[in-house]
RNA sequence: GGGAGCUUAGCUCAGCUGGUUCAGAGCACCUGCCUUACAAGCAGGGGGUCACUGGUUCGAAUCCAGUAGUUCCCA
């Protein structure tokens, strides 16, 4: 057969893919076997495919392709969300681009463009994840507003209404003047911003006084309800029931006092705007102030501001300032740092907005969320972020619900025209109950006005893991009851608030539950330089051109050989480099082993005999490694340790044990058992590499129809003989001993040497065979004495001697002896001192100092093997 | 300002209940090899006072306290 040197994966990959959607190996229906689930995060639907999503998806894919192995039914349940604020922004800019103004759109015009924007690229990353290998049942593909789950949502909260958790209040929210929708406190990302603070003179009314008060928005005086200093402060004693001035406006607001005032800031005295600060509005409350709110939606400024009317705040800032230098009011200007909220979806400054929201009440919901993360009942990997998770459900506040957008699930508030609402599912029950419950019998439909708002896309998610079974509508349906709750949940820390919380809530409210039992956070992909990747830098590789260059299977082992759970992962292109050149080392051991022509008359060779049993010990032993790793979540290490057996002691070592002479052929034994060896390795690597497993699955050996790796039983460890791998160790280091001298004497590898072992009690080492095929050894004799002109070497405490041809360097050989000889007296001197130490043989375990004693022995004869070795060398 | 975590080789990290080779792995680096599976390779090698200080202990990278640096979360 011939076979390309260099492994190529493109259409490797693409063929095995169909293949497997062909033969429907990803899809899952409920049966007798025990369910595997998993629940993708699910992607924006704006979204592209990007690094974050490859790491993610790729444990996802390993998790769900091992336990399919493991004989389970495994349902890996993909989708996207709808992303209301991303979306929406979307396609009202595309619609701009259009010449196409929102404002002139109906509410069903603008979704029905938006719908049309969701079908043509909704399904881009689902896509590209293919690419990837991903394993996903695609016939069970999701989407947050299918009509399934927008019902699902739209139920869930007329029944958390009907608990009376969801309320509508006035209260201060985070307003995203870009997004103009208010945005729950999750998504405001706070940052240190260089800005100034400005002192400003407000007259006292009436007096020749000026209160000076500070503020970093100036263009918020304009609607100013007080001024408030600290009851103790003698600086504003004085003024205590008197207006002052409001600069520019000249309106008369009165000057309060209040212990929240922190005397020592600024100057003591604080400006009072209870519409735009979270503080001032609770002193609004307080002392019964006028509330104004001085910005539009858009955040320029209102009619209510008076002046500047319709410019934006930012350019307003600047401008006040001039204008109130001019007129007599600015008093000074200083650098300050404070911190700023942004808008986590836009990006843009959000501004404290007074406005009528939707809530739903946290504290009950929280309460259990915590508890089963508190007692493991779901287990956090890295543990770690229980204290996170703990801390945020401890200081837990209501949550904003409501958005005030078209994209997304409409609140089913009805609102009848004398002011009382309802909840209904749709207009003709609203319409319904209001005759019925409200006794407006000739009600007509568009008298009733449902609510504008939306509601927040998380409202969606945290239905997820029930919402895709369709577990909402109907709870007792078979794909609930089979595959809920379900297994891991593999996502960012970034959103263990928004999301991993809540769908903890949910599950706890709606299947009595919880949704997961084990929540798997993978760090972030950074670059090289630890910057976050992002489009806007420009430091993010394509994840499809890496595939196309590096291969799906080089690019998932590249970017889980370093990223333990929990830790960032500084990506680096030679890390797929190493995951291809992996492929690429797989690729040739097949190359090897598919070359070699079978006789059925030879013989097998004792030395392979030795290397196939030691190979099955290592392969369990390293198995029971990995399958250990695989429990406690440490994918990388499980992946490092199929790497390494691979790598270092199937092709290192089994492979040149085994290899038959160039040209020669194999015996049938030894190439029956390295075929069996191969395949069980590639099992073992098949979640982490799906593609060139599977190809060598099939190039290995005929293969019956449905004979496939991705379905075949993985192996499982069974008791290794941990002397037998012992034993090859030593094995290892008399080669490791003959390749030294032939290094330091320039001796090739094709010159065969002779071995001498010095005669004494030492046990027979069962693989000298191996031995004198890896290290190319005529013969192994013992000796009595040492052979005139040979090189030595020690292994453990039992003398090699290797004659030569050439001279010795004497000089040299007593140097490394005593060199030896030192490092080894040293170690005894201090293993003896530790047994003469009383206290320690008194109350150290008997185990323990047991192994001090042979540590103790050891030294003793490997120090008088080397003294005798500089005695024959006349010293 | 409050809380949590981290600090081990140039880089990314292991190191579970203190006790073999407890100072490790991979990558990077250096040396020698185009040895007929593989130079996307083979065989070797160097490199760390385990942040610092003190304590507990017969014994500390490991447990405790403090200090410094750093990251994240919350306000």
């Amino acid at each position: 057969m011939e076979i390309a040197s260099k492994y190529n994966p493109v259409d490797i990959e693409k063929k095995w893919y169909s293949y497997w959607m062909e033969n429907k190996y990803f899809h899952s229906e409920p049966d007798e076997r025990e369910p595997y689930t998993i629940v993708i995060p699910p992607p924006n639907v704006t979204g592209v495919l990007h690094m974050g999503h490859m790491l993610n998806n790729t444990i996802q894919d390993v998790l769900v392709r091992r336990a399919r192995m493991q004989g389970k039914n495994a349902c890996w349940v993909p989708g996207t969300d709808h992303a209301s604020i991303a979306t929406e922004s979307k396609v009202v800019a595309k619609l701009r681009d259009e010449g196409i103004n929102k404002k002139d759109l109906s509410r069903e015009e603008f979704l029905e463009h938006a719908w049309e924007w969701k079908e043509k690229h909704g399904g881009i990353i689902l896509e590209q994840l293919k690419k990837l290998g991903a394993s996903c049942d695609w016939d069970r593909t999701r989407f947050t507003m299918d009509d399934a789950l927008y019902e699902s949502v739209i139920q869930v909260f007329i029944d958390l209404y009907e608990k009376g958790l969801i309320y509508r209040g006035i209260r201060m929210v985070n307003w995203d003047p870009k997004a103009k929708t208010a945005v729950s406190d999750e998504e405001v990302i706070h940052k240190e911003i260089q800005s100034k603070l400005y002192y400003l003179n407000y007259q006292v009314e009436g007096e020749d006084e000026f209160i000076t008060i500070a503020t970093t928005r100036p263009e918020t005086i304009l609607v100013d309800t007080a001024v408030c200093g600290h009851p103790n402060d003698p600086r504003f004693k004085k003024f205590h029931g008197k207006n002052v001035i409001v600069p520019l406006v000249n309106r008369a607001v009165p000057i309060i006092q209040d212990d929240y005032v922190d005397m020592e800031f600024g100057t003591g005295a604080l400006k009072i705007t209870p519409a735009h600060d979270i503080h001032d509005y609770e002193i609004g409350l307080k002392y019964k102030l006028k509330s104004i709110d001085i910005f539009n939606d858009d955040g320029t400024m209102g009619d209510a501001a008076q002046l500047y009317i319709g410019k934006d705040r930012f350019d307003v800032r600047k401008e006040i300032i001039e204008d109130l230098k001019k007129a007599g009011n600015l008093n000074k200007i200083e650098d300050y740092v404070n911190k700023i909220g942004f808008s986590e979806r836009t990006d843009e400054v959000i501004e404290p907005k007074l406005s009528l929201q939707w809530f739903l009440k946290m504290p009950e919901l929280a309460k259990k969320a915590l508890k089963v993360v508190e007692d493991n009942t779901i287990q956090f990997h890295p543990e770690k972020f229980k204290n996170t998770y703990r801390h945020w459900m401890e200081n837990v506040r209501d949550w904003n619900i409501s958005r005030q957008l078209w994209w997304g699930q409409r609140i089913p508030v009805y609102y009848l025209p004398n002011g009382e609402m309802l909840v209904a599912k749709n207009p003709e029950e609203a319409l319904e109950k209001a005759k019925t419950e409200f006794g407006l019998k000739d009600i007509k439909t568009n008298e009733i006005k449902q609510d504008e708002d939306v509601l927040d896309t998380w409202f969606s998610s945290w239905l997820w893991p029930i919402s895709v079974f369709d577990g909402i509508r109907f709870p007792e349906n078979e794909d609930i009851k089979y595959y809920y709750p379900t297994n891991d949940l593999i996502t960012a820390p970034e959103i263990i608030f928004f999301w991993v919380a809540r769908m903890i809530m949910a599950g706890n409210e709606y299947r009595d539950e919880i949704p997961f039992k084990n929540v798997y956070f993978t760090g972030i992909v950074r670059d090289k330089i630890g910057r976050k990747m992002s489009k806007s830098i420009g430091n993010s590789p394509d994840p499809l051109d890496l595939i196309k260059d590096f291969g799906a299977d080089g690019v998932r082992v590249g970017m889980l050989l370093t990223s333990p759970a929990g830790n960032d992962l500084p990506f680096d292109e030679s890390l797929v480099e190493q995951g291809r050149n992996f492929s690429n080392k797989i690729w040739n051991a097949l190359r090897l082993v598919k070359g070699w022509e079978v006789d059925n008359n030879i013989e097998t060779p004792e030395s392979n005999k030795l290397g196939i049993n030691w190979f099955e010990e290592k392969f369990n032993q390293t198995l029971s490694q990995i399958e250990k790793s695989f429990d406690d979540y440490r994918i990388s290490e499980a992946l490092m340790s199929t790497y390494k057996l691979i790598w270092d002691d199937f092709c290192s070592w089994y492979l040149e044990i085994v290899k038959p002479p160039y040209q020669k052929p194999i015996d049938k034994f030894t190439y029956e058992k390295t075929l069996d060896i191969f395949e069980r390795l590639m099992q073992v690597l098949h979640p982490f590499a799906p593609f060139i497993t599977e190809e060598i699955w099939h190039l290995l050996k005929e293969r019956q129809e449905g004979d496939d790796i991705i379905i075949s039983s993985i192996p499982t460890s069974v008791n290794f003989n941990e002397s037998i791998i012992n034993e090859f160790g030593l094995a290892e280091k008399i080669i490791g001993g003959i390749r030294t001298i032939r290094r330091e004497k320039n001796i090739p590898q094709k010159e065969s040497l002779k071995l001498f072992a010095k005669n004494n009690d030492e046990t027979e080492f069962s693989f000298y065979p191996l031995v004198q095929k890896i290290g190319n050894i005529e013969t192994i004799e013992k000796v009595e004495e040492k052979p005139e002109g040979s090189m030595s070497f020690i292994v453990g405490s039992q003398e090699f001697y290797i004659p030569l041809s050439s001279s010795i360097d004497v000089e040299a050989e007593i140097a490394k002896l005593e060199e030896e000889l030192k490092y080894t007296n040293g170690f005894l001197i201090s293993v003896s001192k530790k047994l003469s130490n009383e206290r320690f043989v008194n109350n150290a375990p008997a185990a323990v100092v047991d192994k001090e004693k042979q540590k103790k022995a050891d030294a003793e004869a490997r120090i008088s093997v080397i003294e005798e070795q500089l005695k024959n060398f006349g010293k």
